[in-house]
DNA sequence: TAACAACATTGATCTGCAACAACTTTTTAA
DNA sequence: TTAAAAAGTTGTTGCAGATCAATGTTGTTA
């Protein structure tokens, strides 16, 4: 892990909302940011560790998951740059209640955490935004209660990839995360998020070469993620 | 459902923040509080429904719901008096992610979403109030997510009877739900709930009669929940 | 480029839990 | 006060999915 001081954020100065409104209110000076780099695999933030700083994630993929019981953890989603690391952690709890992890390297921008709240309390538009991002988070979380808990492998599953296309934009793209990760993030086994690949694949619901996945039948993938 | 126009929030003028924060501001005249009073079994909020007023349970209990799929719910948790219904949409998402239903009869305090707004435009600490709140929520709704995932009946079940005894603030409670309904909260079926409270009678560790619960043996119980 | 480790795949087995059924008890309302 | 509905209880059965095991594949490093 290398730590590079700046005097500005500059990877991500041009999405970053915490950069546009200390701008904005000529406060940019102050933010001190500091540019931390991770290799892959490495810890970012640790589930029930303080938290000392706002994260902003500026190139890279990482992944928020929380702890299970021995070991098998559940992926809560995968974070792409100019995704606030720490979103959730902000307020309140002064522990994160998940951990992040590197997927590939990322370039993060660390800013302490006085400093935001600095921010926020000169800037109402600044809180209520995280707010906003927080909510949908919540609700976020709610529908992943409803489907880890009642719908079964095939709807968990179909609700992974659909999630991941979406994320990458495409209904061809490249995993960055490895069948026992699938696994975590659709809460079931590795052995068995194998298997229900290869029953897509089979059916002619998705094409699987590796790594990279393509969605074929995406009414079909919509019909049974939906019904579970 | 009756509703009673009131010009101050008198059931809850002593515990809730909305009412001693527009007080503090002088704009208790522009609340314009309703009391709401519910019956048993009828609905406050539904879910997918547009989020219009701020709700302050101020009388009875009710239960916080998600809808599974072919009627199955998840109970999130057990509201008690002085408890916001709806924190967790108040921001950011237009609808409620969750329904609330009257357990008992239910006072509640209705407030104008635009007069909430209005309040935490002018007083910081009332919406740094709110996120903390929130931000617990986030925390218990992702040690929930574990649970129903990883843990077993019987883990699942002590879970949910220290949360009621949490609740309750006792060791003996009578139960305000059904065991369909506790079988709700634990995420498994009735018949299971059933079963797993037998089997805890008959190993001693509970007390068992009609709707009123003892926890005989705390210790016992806590390594049967942290186990799983 | 050999050797090892990490990752992926497939089949076989075992277990926990939901679903069903049949019954008793309690609650509700006519 | 009584009939009907709702809630509670117990035993049985079948299946989904975790786990185990064996093997194949890719990637990494000395």
């Amino acid at each position: 892990m290398r730590i590079v001081e700046k005097t500005s954020c500059e990877t991500c100065d041009h999405k970053c909302d915490i950069f546009l409104t200390s701008k904005e209110m000529g406060l940019e000076q102050e933010l001190h940011p500091r540019q931390v780099v991770y290799k892959k695999y490495e810890s970012i933030c640790r589930q029930n560790t303080a938290v000392t700083h706002a994260i902003i994630l500026c190139e890279g993929n990482a992944k928020m998951y929380i702890e299970g019981i021995n070991g098998k953890n559940i992926i809560l989603n995968i974070l792409m740059p100019s995704n606030y690391i720490g979103l959730l952690a902000v307020f309140g709890t002064p522990n994160y209640s998940y951990n992040v992890s590197a997927l590939t390297l990322c370039h993060t921008c660390h800013i302490d955490i006085e400093t935001i709240k600095k921010l926020y309390y000169h800037n109402h538009n600044f809180l209520i935004q995280l707010n906003q991002a927080f909510g949908s988070s919540v609700s976020a979380i709610m529908k992943k209660l409803i489907s880890l808990n009642q719908k079964q492998l095939r709807g968990k599953v179909a609700e992974s990839l659909i999630y991941l296309s979406q994320l990458y934009g495409s209904n061809t793209f490249s995993l960055t995360i490895t069948r026992k990760e699938l696994g975590e993030l659709s809460a079931i086994s590795e052995e068995n998020a194998v298997r229900v690949l290869t029953e897509f694949k089979n059916e002619g619901i998705i094409g699987l070469n590796g790594k990279v996945i393509e969605l074929l039948d995406l009414e079909v993938l919509h019909k049974i993620y939906t019904i579970g």
